[in-house]
DNA sequence: AATTACAGAGAACAGTTGTTAACTGCATGG
DNA sequence: CCATGCAGTTAACAACTGTTCTCTGTAATT
């Protein structure tokens, strides 16, 4: 068996990183699917072919963004739906998260919003399937929650369901309102406020869904 | 001046569609970003050099696209949305009538999706004004509704752009299950529930939202 | 100290791309 | 009926693409 670190593996890593980061600023304006192997190692300043010792294709380098973007996500998707007290005070401090994740990773955010529903079919399938773990993960914290007695299975599912797709969608509207360089400061606001509302919207359907 | 109709000019147009239709196939599995022009022209059966009589750029093109898949549509989303004495058998309808439009246009709802969040920001802008306008227009029909007396006009935008966002997502899901060549009866009966039940939480958070 | 494994370099390939220029044929307007 | 406008063609261009094969240096193993 191989040691899993030394200096080899290291740098090896590092030149792996290296493209990962040099192809999500290439994806910032264009798709996947457009993504050229060569372009990316002439980002990192690295030949053609050392491409091929990392992935086997740019799809194939498209999964392991999705794992980047999405991976370690996880436990903050838990704690933002996790059942609180005041349930407004969840939602405002739901949508703060948002922002500072949207404001601290956009092209991870930018990458994962773009290739959702792109043209590159195993990327497609990968993050399908981490936004099926987030549903299944918010799932079983709305379940925890004495709002969710005499839920079916299947309703609290499609609730979580709703709640990732609002998320997706309003880490999506943040990031285009940071495209934006006209007043953000107003228009961010705004942003966060309707995305709130709409939040609590939902909120207030769950409340009353079992009439 | 000349004139709208014509041998002439009804010919250009039958290319000009024909490179439209060409392209809604090419991009059903990849992005507008990688699209080529040569790749369009040679599906068609025309020259490359032809694509500049019609198009400046593909960019361009996408845009066109993105008219034909969502410019007719405006007077079926008002249709939609509008008051009803049972809002129940709204909501079935609702979900029956996204359902019938992507069993019958596939290729433009796919496009539109995926093109939303895509690489080519013309093609972005394009299809941001044209959700904008339905989401005021949604909201117009929504203030018919003596439900929403009391609503500022702030809320009911914003419940407009919920409704509008659902639906799409509505949409794309329906065609993931048109691509799934598995038990596409059971599982579509499904999502569609699903769709269904999703928007009966959001009425049902309409109905208590001023409480 | 000698051998092996392997990340990356280098060169070459056949094929592709967008764009330009000059052309041809034909429907149209005078 | 003839001159013009213009949709579409042909040819050529420099630049780019993914992939292959061969080679090199050096860390890791023995």
């Amino acid at each position: 068996m191989s040691h899993t670190s030394g200096v080899r593996q290291a740098q090896k890593q590092k030149t792996r990183q290296a493209l990962l980061d040099a192809a999500l600023v290439l994806l910032e304006d264009q798709s996947l699917s457009s993504l050229g192997l060569r372009e990316v190692t002439r980002a990192v300043g690295v030949a053609p072919t050392a491409f091929y010792r990392h992935f086997r294709s740019t799809a194939d380098l498209g999964v392991a963004l999705v794992e980047e973007a999405l991976g370690s996500l996880h436990p903050m998707i838990r704690a933002t739906v996790a059942p609180d007290e005041d349930s407004a005070e969840r939602i405002a401090r739901a949508v703060e998260l948002i922002a500072g994740h949207v404001a601290a990773h956009p092209a991870h955010v930018r990458f994962v919003a773009r290739e959702r529903h792109g043209g590159v079919r195993p990327v497609r399938d990968a993050i399908r399937e981490q936004l099926a773990r987030f549903a299944g993960e918010v799932k079983d914290e709305l379940a925890k929650d004495p709002v969710s007695r005499g839920w079916s299975e299947a309703d609290l599912l499609m609730l979580a369901g709703l709640y990732v797709d609002q998320m997706l969608a309003t880490a999506s509207l943040f990031l285009e309102t940071l495209e934006a360089p006209g007043a953000p400061e107003e228009e961010r606001r705004r942003a966060a406020e309707t995305a709130a509302r709409q939040m609590r919207l939902i909120s207030v359907g769950r409340r009353h869904w079992l009439d």
